[in-house]
RNA sequence: GUCCCCAUCGUCUAGUGGUCUAGGAUACCGCCCUUUCACGGCGGCGACACGGGUUCGAAUCCCGUUGGGGACGCCA
């Protein structure tokens, strides 16, 4: 059985590039009728936080990702951790280093410059008393040879094990750091199939080393480039969303995200929309390309916009109530309303704004748009017309179009007379949906008062 | 600095030696539709980073150059 993961250290909110390779691992498990695991990734005591859980959590619930058993807290379990230490020690394969911090940083900061550092890292490899001081348990590393692996995405991938440090497997504290962990809880959790960011290859290999020394089965890895942004970088916060719950926020679908992600660095010929099972059903990580790609706002919008045409209006109108605040559930014409809108909004936000902007009255009226149109003649016309609408009943916009029709046709004047300044009337501008929709979604009551307002501001008697 | 990865339209990509005068999508531009703005339809602009090989033949294979990215923690 195909088991797969998804390990985000909880920092505050699941990033946009951790959604994408978790939802290609989902994918992979879903596909192959096996099971998407998460884990919590929190060793790092100082740095654990509860909400930062718990919005990771909600951005999994919101895309509908959902992962199989329970979700696996590395906090939780030190003590297995321990063991396993202390196996690696027993046995020979990891020892005890004395190294103080300021020396370490001495040895970082001539590796960062090039130089050869003034310590030797591996200076208590062999060193066989105990000393009176704090120390970090270090894995043995070997001194040389090579060290391969076969990636789903990149090929062979080989290092010189001289590239390949000691490195800490166990802090000062006795908790125990992230190369070390995930080995055991992917042996634990049964993982087969690894799929990350390739920001992770260099650490491969020292996992690799890890499940040599227990004598494990090593998982299939698959590197994928990472997202950077519109620049070519990697992303950071400084790109505006990478907090995946800023897209709900933005008035994103969740499907239309994951389907922008999906073919982020992933195709499947020339298609472009997937259904979540078109991408379960086509997902394979050996057509994942090796090339970074970039993030690219455009794209997304139109996605977006497709799903939302797509959507029942129904599931719209909730949406709107419940993350935008705009309820229009009990409104008389909404199925005009969210028609017309959903055909050309590319955002829920965008949505929500257009409904505030046609059901409240305008407070201003659009300097241009007055002065292109509202000629005094116009005015005259829209009083007119005022009480023309008297013993009419026009409710469904071809109704409304028949009224402004027969109105035209009466007074013999062009739409360019009516339609506009009924429109700035309406909504202070004359950009919008369609007038005799928009008319009927007013209603004749309100449409009379518009009118009379914009009336009251321009007539000149 | 060291090691590693990558390289097709602005962007996402198809392409695995001949079917490529390089296909699709998005963005952009134009036309049509339309009272408007959008949507939609149609059309257009637009790329194999460069230089060497290999081959009858190269976007596709090899080498180099250039450019971009990543890793180098008692972070994950």
């Amino acid at each position: 059985m195909v088991v797969t993961r998804f390990a985000p250290s909880p920092t505050g909110y699941l990033h946009i590039g951790g959604l994408r390779t978790a939802l290609f691992n989902w994918l992979w498990a879903k596909k192959n009728n096996g099971k998407f695991r998460l884990r919590i990734e929190d060793t790092d005591l100082s740095r654990n936080k509860q909400e930062a859980v718990d919005a990771i959590l909600k951005a999994f619930n919101w895309v509908g990702m959902k992962w199989d058993d329970e979700v696996v807290f590395q906090s939780e379990r030190f003590d297995v951790y321990k063991k396993y230490i202390d196996e690696l020690l027993e046995k020979g394969f990891a020892y005890k280093c004395y190294l103080t911090k300021e020396e370490l940083e001495k040895i970082r900061e001539a590796k960062m410059k090039g130089e050869e550092p003034p310590i030797d890292i591996r200076k208590y490899r062999d060193f066989k008393g105990e000393l009176d001081k704090p120390y970090v348990i270090r894995f043995k590393a070997p001194l040389e040879g090579k060290i391969c692996f076969e990636d789903g995405v990149k090929g062979e991938q080989c290092v010189d094990a001289k590239e390949i440090e000691d490195f800490v497997i166990a802090r000062s504290d006795g908790t125990p750091t992230y190369n070390f962990v995930v080995v055991i809880d992917d042996h634990e959790m049964g993982m087969t199939d690894i799929i990350r960011g390739d920001d992770h290859l260099r650490n491969t290999f020292k996992q690799l080393l890890v499940y040599k020394a227990f004598g494990w089965d090593v998982p299939k890895f698959y590197h994928v480039p990472m997202i950077h942004n519109e620049k070519g970088a990697k992303m950071s916060k400084r790109d505006g969303a990478v907090d995946v719950m800023e897209y709900k926020r933005e008035g994103y679908l969740p499907e239309a995200l994951l389907n922008f992600l999906v073919r982020l660095g992933w195709s499947h010929g020339d298609q472009e929309i997937f259904s979540i099972e078109e991408m379960i059903n086509l997902f394979d990580p050996k057509d994942i390309n090796k090339a970074p790609s970039r993030f690219n706002k455009e794209k997304l919008d139109w996605l977006n916009s497709h799903y939302i045409k797509n959507s029942p209006n129904e599931r719209l109108e909730k949406l709107l109530r419940d993350d935008f605040g705009v309820d229009i559930i009990n409104h008389d014409r909404k199925e005009i309303l969210i028609d017309e809108l959903k055909e050309r909004v590319k955002t829920l936000k965008e949505m929500a704004e257009e409904i505030e902007k046609i059901l409240t009255p305008p407070q201003e009226y659009d300097e241009k748009a007055v002065k292109k149109f509202l000629k005094d003649e116009v005015l005259s016309n829209l009083r007119e017309f005022l009480v023309f609408l008297n013993d009419k009943d026009p409710k469904l916009p071809p109704e409304w179009h028949d009224v402004m029709d027969e109105f035209l046709k009466l007074k013999g004047i062009k739409p360019k007379f009516l339609m506009p300044p009924l429109r700035i009337a309406m909504v202070g501008d004359t950009k919008g949906i369609d007038l005799a929709a928009l008319l009927s979604v007013l209603g004749k009551e309100e449409v009379k008062k518009r009118i009379s307002s914009l009336l009251a501001k321009f007539e000149v008697f």
